[in-house]
DNA sequence: TAGATTGTTAATCGATTAACAATC
DNA sequence: TAGATTGTTAATCGATTAACAATC
């Protein structure tokens, strides 16, 4: 399924799809026309009939579309069709509250441990996962086929973490830490920059 | 400074701006020209330019921009010209995460109380923050001239939490819970939707 | 002054919206 | 069949990039 180009706009989008799809799913909803869901999502029915067209035709003249099948459909494209073995680096309060988020592990995004260099904390166990020493980091990575990394150390520690990152087999990085990491090109990182997010609420709570 | 329909795509660029000028000015670095600027934070010189003058003319030809005065500038852009003060709901581990990161706090977001509706968890005190009752929320908010709340509830306490904030003055939600809130027009949300940034993370791990 | 770099207008590119023929 | 709604092309809108005169 390799597509072409697909805009980060659209693929921003999919995750909202997604969650918008089963929650209908849920409420036993079976079909759903562009126009509805545009009601409820907040897209125009136009844009998406062309965001879903960029995968494929997924719906039905006259009927519009399954709920079911399209829920299926763009878990598909956003890579939900296996598990992966996940751990997080940091294991202070931010890296224990993504521990304990169960909902990540029901998508398949199993963890399968935390690391740490503060003494006071290795050893701790969260949620049935322990928390490793950093030296044990890429034997760890190597040997339980580790695929992605969410980086909750602090601003200072996060380069050094994603340079070893870079040295293993690891090709995905979700970073909480507020820093823009240098990786290799076929590593792909998603950043959580909590602060420029706080920051923009606030510019738009002084516009007001 | 009312400014007029700047667009979305420019006002979320500003932090981070303000992050690069912040690191310049503590490697004292004095002044930086668009070109320079465009090496190391990433976006094309000309939108450096465009960027910042829908704020007014920073720089100066032949020069360049004083790193001091734009990070000056561009944080009142963004409104930490002045405190705020601002409550947590839900002290579960996501809640306690934020709490006790300080980096909030020195812009000028104070934390001054967590809300939760737990009895295990009222009472607690966390890094001197107290956890209260949800039962006294309306009443600490408006003693306390409270303007943000963070809600860090699960999915299915966030709307209610909007709700009750909605009859406050709080003009500002920072939402960590995977929903799409409604609220009043004169209500700013800025949503932290960790899962759509896994999933846009996932997305682009199978494409690679 | 000469060189550098901004501020700003114009050109380009890309994303969103509108329209409608195809078809269930 | 008639009505509804998609898939897709064309039109519009907005954001980014290029270019350059203004000016420090």
């Amino acid at each position: 399924m390799k597509e072409k180009n697909i805009s980060l706009a659209v693929i921003r989008r999919l995750p909202k799809y997604h969650r918008y799809l089963k929650e209908m799913l849920d409420n036993d909803i079976k079909r759903i026309s562009s126009k509805e869901l545009s009601k409820v999502i907040g897209f125009t029915a136009s844009q998406i009939r062309q965001d879903l067209n960029n995968f494929g035709g997924f719906g039905q003249q006259g009927y519009g579309y399954n709920v079911e099948d399209l829920y299926e459909e763009i878990g598909k494209i956003l890579g939900l069709t296996r598990d992966y073995n996940v751990i997080i680096v940091g294991a202070g309060n931010l890296g224990q509250a993504l521990a304990n988020y169960s909902s990540f592990g029901r998508l398949g995004f199993k963890l399968k441990a935390m690391f740490d260099i503060n003494p006071k904390i290795v050893g701790l166990t969260i949620k049935d996962i322990q928390v490793l020493d950093m030296d044990t980091f890429e034997t760890f990575v190597n040997e339980n086929n580790v695929e992605i990394v969410y980086i909750c150390t602090n601003r200072d520690g996060a380069q050094d973490v994603a340079d070893r990152i870079s040295k293993t087999n690891v090709k995905a990085i979700w970073n909480f830490a507020p820093v823009d990491l240098k990786v290799p090109e076929d590593v792909v990182v998603e950043n959580v920059h909590l602060i420029d997010n706080l920051l923009t609420l606030s510019y738009f709570l002084k516009e007001n």
